[in-house]
DNA sequence: CCCTAAAGTCGACCGTAGTCAACTTTAAAA
DNA sequence: TTTTAAAGTTGACTACGGTCGACTTTAGGG
């Protein structure tokens, strides 16, 4: 018997998406027409169209594949008990090197996932959650260990760490620090954050408005 | 006399960046076109060219004028001895508020500003600077005042700062969090910043591979 | 004043992202 | 098996960003 109708669709998007990472791997995203990569695919331009909406739909797919593996790999490779420190550099170093293996991609990747267009944030949601479902866990074990302090937010904690990614992610791309020094500097930032600016203990000069918690 | 051809070039050019601040104003960067403006700026399409490489140059020409007049207000206002936390609030508090003023800008600005294709970098980098040469006085003030532990380079002071801000505009993008929530938000990330995030002081645990200095 | 070369202007033209109405295939009812 | 309507496919088409060579204006030397 030939294949069902819904068996057929799931080929053809697999074709779309390999053609993807055929050209877009070969040429780059913005020198890939979408003409040529319904020809590569075997299908018509408004085919491509009936499975993505748009261009960066097709890149987003392609994404999040190996984002899915790389974040698995992650999870079953971290050691649960190693210091805070090693175990943040560990994630954020896998992603940084994930993140620049291919510059472009990684440059758009990062434009729609941390400023994303609101008309095209679907699936952009379900992968920043993923990062903090697999940051989490690693950040309240150590609240347990007391290596973090208990009367923290895990929330804010992990976007502290998330967002020094950022910035390592930010001076690489504009080129304010080399690729070599990524780890240093992210060892750096990372340990700034844990020990704190001030001299400790710190005491907040007193002026009446203080934060309270 | 009639004008020379520099005071003409100046005029089409103011002519062609107000074009742009009405349109893009009124209906938005991408729902403008390139041949709309050039029509309301009275010159023709290749004109406009001849004055900004792309579309973004536009944009940039806009957002400039803007940030610097931003910049000088907060160099003036900032009490330069308040306690960094307040002083920090204030100029990053004015940034968020400038940037998320018309949303699709900001994000615009955010995207390229952050991670910049490498082809049309070049304003962006000044823009940059100016904002570290705002900061790095304020932070090296702290320092001597020791409110910042002295040892920290204040390269890195500023760029944890600056990577929570990233992180405030990113959680407003993705809407995490609600305009309204901004301040609280990013008041609770600074001081998490300068009190650190392990029960104070901190001792790292000896693994033999530390981090020196 | 006229002539000319450089500076400045222009819109027809190119390639591309995304749309759509006409066409083909499918599957299940008759 | 035939019929039919829904599902799926298609490439001509539109609108846009950006280019280019032909055209117009300018300035200054004769």
């Amino acid at each position: 018997m030939s294949p069902t109708r819904e068996q057929k669709k799931k080929l053809t998007k697999k074709s779309i998406i390999q053609a993807a990472v055929k050209l877009f791997g070969e040429k780059g995203y913005e020198n890939t027409s979408i003409e040529q990569l319904a020809k590569e695919a075997g299908v018509g331009k408004g085919t491509v169209y009936s499975y993505f909406s748009t261009k960066r739909d097709i890149f987003y797919a392609f994404c999040e594949g190996e984002l899915e593996y790389i974040h698995e790999q992650l999870a079953a490779k971290t050691d649960k008990n190693a210091p805070i420190l090693e175990q943040m550099m560990t994630v954020f170093m896998a992603e940084f090197v994930y993140i620049t293996r291919n510059p472009e991609f990684g440059r758009l990747f990062m434009q729609e996932m941390i400023f994303p267009n609101t008309l095209s944030s679907k699936s952009n949601e379900e992968q920043i959650n993923k990062y903090f479902e697999m940051i989490f866990p690693i950040l309240i074990q150590a609240q347990e260990r007391g290596e973090i302090r208990k009367e923290l937010d895990p929330l804010h904690v992990c976007g502290h760490f998330f967002s020094l990614f950022l910035l390592l992610t930010h001076a690489y791309y504009t080129k304010m620090i080399p690729y070599d020094e990524a780890e240093k500097t992210l060892k750096t930032l990372f340990t700034q954050a844990l020990e704190g600016l001030t001299p400790s203990p710190y005491i907040p000069e007193t002026r009446g408005d203080n934060h309270e918690q």
